[in-house]
DNA sequence: TAATATTTTTAGATCAATCTAAATATATAT
DNA sequence: ATATATATTTAGATTGATCTAAAAATATTA
């Protein structure tokens, strides 16, 4: 079936929604996500329904059916690839890809994406650490512990990142941190949360709680 | 100014159609171009008007003002440089990549664009020989004679193809014709203005006038 | 539980992009 | 040059995606 890009990110807004909350995504919630009203997400949400994509009833929220679902994870994919293709050939930084894969992954071509897979030789996570899901829409599990739940002593390699935004990431940037650099608790504070913690056995910094939070760490 | 995929669309096809007949183009002649119908055209050309991307007077067809022509410039650029991706990088074949490199060339972002030519090592030509216009919409020119206009004992080395359908290009892949292929004229027949022609001092084949009219040489 | 707040849906518009059918303008040919 | 054919535009609808304002349903709280 062909979508439309405005349904097509209606399934994605609503299969990152669920799977946060682990639960039906709301009118609200969808709305919030993709900056629009509430009144247009229940236009949406009928159509989407009318096409099987969804289970909605009025006022009780949606959740994908499995051809909804199929959808959002291979959009998921889609996107994925393509920010490793812009990072890894293209040498853009990874607080530069988001919005240009957001185009990206509305274009439609099955070989296209089988073959940009092959040319950047099956990749399991993009930039930020998030997992890409293979033709079959699995996704590779890892274990990573978010930074502000580890304890003094402890320490691993930064596999990801939980906040996506520019900001953010041009924040790690500077501190030189990205994927891969190994971290150590030296110890956290208990009063607000904020951690030293040192880089790659070299610099040691101090981190607010919120940054600790969004550091999603492989322990050991 | 930003630019919806429909009225790209129209740009591109005024600015193909007013090329290839160094004229203005028709509203009929844009409705073909396009697959749809003249009053389509006209409600777009009034909005293209409007915007300054086009001279228009009703009845009397329509030219690109110079805003127009850059825009039209730069997605024949973006076409071109997906399609040598595609082909370079990808492994598609150059049967295969014009309706992926038709969406692809929407994509909106000249930070993309300017590192996906330096990836592919900025190329002058596209994988059917089409010259692809450099950042400021500069043409690399290149002398070119169809071979129906070549006489016995010419040769020269087939630089570009003027039809681009999936299926001339299939059938010059079983010829084992492609850019670069040596051609000499063994001779033509002046009756049906078919051919006899020696490919690489290799193989002998007979080609009828048509496909010698869309086979362009660069004599010598 | 009754009042209040919040969320969601409906009603009614708008805008871009398209269509068909009808009207009008231009071109061609006898 | 007049009739006929062709090209183009206008009029009026339709569809998808959006909006605001108002109505209705659900949730929260005093």
């Amino acid at each position: 079936m062909k979508l439309s890009t405005a349904e097509e990110n209606y399934l994605k807004a609503i299969f990152k929604i669920s799977e946060k909350a682990n639960k039906s995504a709301s009118t609200n919630a969808i709305a919030r996500h993709l900056s629009t009203s509430a009144a247009s997400v229940t236009d949406m949400l009928k159509r989407l329904s009318e096409k099987g994509l969804i289970n909605y009833e009025k006022y009780k929220g949606v959740t994908l059916k499995s051809a909804g679902i199929k959808q959002a994870t291979q959009l998921i994919r889609k996107h994925r690839l393509w920010e490793v293709f812009l990072v890894k050939k293209l040498r853009f930084s990874w607080d530069q890809v988001h919005e240009i894969a957001e185009q990206l992954e509305h274009i439609e071509s099955e070989e296209l994406i089988m073959r940009l897979d092959a040319f950047l030789d099956y990749p399991k996570f993009d930039p930020h650490g998030d997992p890409i899901p293979n033709a079959d829409g699995k996704f590779t599990i890892r274990s990573q512990t978010p930074l502000s739940d580890m304890h003094k002593g402890q320490q691993g390699m930064l596999v990801g990142v939980k906040d996506h935004t520019t900001e953010f990431l041009k924040y790690l940037n500077s501190l030189n941190v990205k994927l891969g650099t190994m971290i150590s608790v030296i110890d956290s504070v208990p009063y607000d949360g904020s951690m030293n913690v040192n880089l790659d056995s070299k610099k040691e910094i101090m981190i607010t709680s919120i940054v600790a939070q969004n550091l999603l760490i492989r322990i050991g």
